[in-house]
DNA sequence: AATGAATGAGCATTCATTCAT
DNA sequence: GATGAATGAATGCTCATTCAT
């Protein structure tokens, strides 16, 4: 009985998945969930409090991993020079690699619920690291911090987009992403 | 009285615009819009025939402006080296300026219309030049399209980036383009 | 000004009639009706209470001279033997003529209004003349009443056919009315 | 359960036949079938997908056999002289008798419906055999079709007259429709 | 644990009607 | 007299959520 509860609520928490990377949390019914998983809606309620509920046990331990991703990577104060943003990527990879549906819902389907900043936040992680570790090593000076932002948007977007074209090709996932960042931060100097 | 309901219909263009921005425009409620006017939502369809026709007055003209736009640039076939995408970026920026709002809505907000293929369609051009114009000058040879459609997104994504972020200081916005395309398309060399 | 007031009123009448017979007087809008007199409709209610109102100043004089057909063909009483059926039906005929659009629409088009129940009233005045001096000459004793009124019905429901298929011709209406109570009350002897 | 669920389903679909027949398709609405059944509107979603699948639920059965009789006694082509339309008038009683309710729903209230013209359909067909098998039977010429159009509408509404008051008392609805038959198209020559 | 049943608020939309101007 | 503006209740329908069984 044990055992059944669990398969259950791993077949609803992989339906859910689905439906929120199908449709987004917020246009996501929880009749579809039930549907896919065999059950009655009402049932969803017997393991997850709310649409919410079922979002958290979705998303929130990748949605941990990452915030202890940016966290562990700026605890050397803000002057560290390494890891660079092309590591940061290649870690954020890693997560991804292991939690690539969840970590889609992140990025692409939680609107409406109380995730829908993290993307921002990202973006804005990302932006003051490449305005203190970046910007500097630039001649002309900028104004620096809403460029900062606009480059680090340009460059979750793109490393995002991967991840979404992601057909379980791991290689071929790093080598794009490393042609990638090569062409737009590093001036792509190893690919000309 | 002509001019109170032009001041009404401009009202709910604004208020409109202002829920598209906000919330999207199939989570828009005409009620929401309403209130913001101060209205009741039937009053809405004195000027409007539906929600739909609310988005097209709103966001049409833009959209020929930049249907047109994607069509001109297209104009001298596959071969053409200018106008660069530094170049088409301006243009976009000219079309940006004239249209703020209708703009991010029809890059941020327009899931649920018939509008909402529009990003799409800019990628994918953008991915098309960059494929045929931009990758073939690299030495190595990538897995192009797929790279190619995602420094597009990439890129699209800082420039309507920094357009979300405008606070009306156009010149600000010019030379923050400048330079993120510099940074991220011609590998900065004459920032560094 | 008066001249212009009767004739917008007239105009208001003239669409009325026709959207009630169109579309019937519960499917008819005020402001379809406005519509077709090129005013608001708003300004209906400068000359009609309401949508009843406009209703009764259409058909409440064809609905006075229908009654007063009724009473006076029954004022001598229950036994009378003339005016036969075919003769009500030449009055009948001569009302119509004279008021076709109001007619039809209290026949076909006044559902949801107060006369909704004009053309039971007439079912039920034909029914108690069948009864009482058609019935009564036949030899074999029926259950007479109800039959009497699906007589009755059908007799009316042939009569309104032929009126709402009526195209100006009134002399073909006449000769069409003369063959259908030939054929259907005396047994078509002048026709056979 | 499973029986509290169908008898809340056979509450709606009866509390649905009786708001149709009261006041047609068009106008029934999904609270007042609800208020009937002493549940919500939208639980009646539980059971139905929409009104209109309500709607068939009710008549699609009557529908079929309505249409099967139709193409049926049509089998032996346009020369055929039997069966006649009185054993016709028979073969409809037998549907009626079997489904009161859905019937007089077809054949009054409809309108709004995909159903609508379910009764021109009869019409214009036993205008078609009137005017194919009855009138060339009469020695003077008629304009013909007008006038079997006339006198199908006529039948028809007197069956369905019939149909509408029918009490229980099949034997009497039996012998009515049979004497208003012998009456309307036989000269009610058994009768005289 | 699981279900079927039910709710109530929400949605876009329509429309007769009112009213200040 | 006429208008434009506005209302509020009603429509069919959806959905997260609750609850007795």
């Amino acid at each position: 009985m044990q055992i059944q509860k669990e398969e259950i609520r791993g077949g609803i928490l992989e339906a859910a998945k689905e439906e929120f990377l199908a449709v987004g949390y917020r246009h996501a019914s929880m009749r579809a969930i039930a549907e896919r998983v065999g059950i009655t809606a009402g049932n969803i309620y017997a393991y997850f409090n709310n649409k919410e509920s079922l979002l958290d046990a979705i998303v929130s331990p990748t949605m941990a991993k990452l915030q202890e991703l940016i966290s562990n990577v700026s605890k050397d104060g803000i002057l560290m020079t390494e890891p660079t943003i092309a590591e940061l990527a290649q870690q954020i990879t890693d997560v991804f690699l292991q939690n690539r549906l969840q970590f889609l819902i992140l990025m692409y389907g939680c609107s409406g619920s109380k995730y829908e900043h993290i993307r921002q936040e990202f973006t804005r992680y990302a932006a003051f690291r490449i305005e203190t570790e970046l910007l500097p090593r630039l001649s002309r000076k900028t104004q620096s911090r809403l460029l900062a932002e606009a480059i680090a948007e340009s460059l979750l977007s793109g490393i995002f987009y991967l991840f979404s074209r992601f057909d379980g090709d791991e290689k071929t996932l790093r080598q794009n992403m490393k042609d990638f960042l090569m062409l737009t931060l590093y001036h792509g100097t190893e690919l000309l």
